[in-house]
DNA sequence: TGACTAATGAAACTACCGTTTTAAACGTTT
DNA sequence: AAACGTTTAAAACGGTAGTTTCATTAGTCA
């Protein structure tokens, strides 16, 4: 009876989904209202709580509808890497990759517009707000602990905490770049150029592989 | 006449633009009523538009007092550093710390507590939907265009796209340490340990410093 | 067909938002 | 003291937000 909802179901909730991601991506979770998402779904209002309980219901099914397989194939990838090298040490390089990879593979597969897409994880991360469903929540611990543990043992010349700090330095990179990629273009008025997610991956690799090689700060120079 | 009011005034003005930040920094720009604010300063609603004239300029206002003489201070503090290399090379780590400097300053000087000031500047880098005032718009691209020469400078072997894309990670580094410094101790229940915001400093320029001196990315390695 | 559940639609409800109005209090100056 | 501009206070305004109500339709099983 009850059980036939889950299967097929693309009408109004799907459409509500759609709808309303498109939206967050370009006013934020605040900004958008749910006659705004229900305008564009050809829905009416009432339907946002029909079936979603709530605005921050909505939200929270809006992304963890992505980030939830993102994280999933990152924690897969991390492990085919170690897998790869018998257990031993998995390359920096590769670790980034393998938190990078599934979301340029997610935006690759047509399952999201990159801009869009950019948008919406970059506020993800940014926004407060709204916080993450606890199920999703758990997953990024999961996947912290998991990346943290690969990141030092590529890196074993540095601390527990310094490897923690680089691996949160990194993440700023790649949200600032998600959020704020056009924010550049308009300050250097387009000379730094358009490049796509694939080669942007490269850059960032290159930054963040460098940064966690670096040389310990702490017991580094004392002055300032 | 009216040139009395500039010169002295710890009044009502003054208490909300405190009362704002606060509450700004917690909450975001857009969760925070006037009746949030003008309730804990102590003052009427009708003040805030009295004053500031709507709450987007207070917000403006809010903004401002902080990041105009940061920003100031931080091309300040890389023309010193060209001057004191005699013109030369000043070198990747002194235009870091000339960026970071003077914000370290501004909270050590006690402008604002340490925990205020990194809430507040990161929401201004995360939340776009209040946009600065036009006058701290321009102090930005100038003091971008100023660091991106000098990184250009510090780095020659990477291409002028490279070292703005290599800023905008620097950037990402510290915008997301500044607002998500907290989220790390959660995920990692506090192993991450808890550098001042001094110490925080010398990693991220180590960090940095070294993502800056990495070999380009574009003319290397081609496969993902 | 009749009963029952899932889903939709239009409208109302409550609450709060930023802003404005209006009037009173304050402080100077003349 | 009277007149002035400045500042505060209380209340109301128009608008919109998320949520709810309730009647109606569509679809399914007995």
């Amino acid at each position: 009876m009850t059980e036939v909802r889950a299967s097929r179901e693309l009408g109004t909730r799907e459409r509500i989904l759609d709808a309303a991601e498109a939206l967050f991506g370009e006013e934020g979770f605040e900004g958008v209202s749910l006659r705004d998402i229900t305008g564009r779904a050809g829905a009416n209002v009432a339907a946002v709580n029909y079936h979603f309980g709530s605005k921050d219901k909505l939200v929270e099914a809006v992304v963890e509808r992505h980030v939830r397989p993102i994280n999933e194939e990152r924690l897969r990838c991390l492990a085919a890497a170690v897998r790869a090298h018998a257990g031993g040490v998995v390359p920096v390089e590769e670790v980034l990759e393998a938190f990078l990879g599934p979301m340029v593979d997610h935006i690759a597969n047509g399952r999201m517009s990159e801009g869009l897409f950019c948008k919406l994880m970059g506020r993800v991360m940014a926004e407060r707000t709204f916080k993450l469903p606890d199920a999703v929540g758990q997953l990024f611990q999961r996947m912290a602990a998991r990346f943290a543990e690969a990141f030092m043992k590529a890196v074993p010349e540095i601390s527990e905490q310094e490897a923690l700090w680089r691996m949160h330095y990194s993440f700023g990179v790649m949200a600032n770049t998600l959020m704020n990629g056009e924010t550049l273009q308009q300050i250097t008025a387009g000379r730094a150029g358009t490049p796509g997610i694939g080669e942007q991956t490269r850059h960032i690799v290159a930054f963040c592989a460098a940064g966690f090689c670096a040389p310990p700060a702490s017991s580094g120079g004392g002055e300032r």
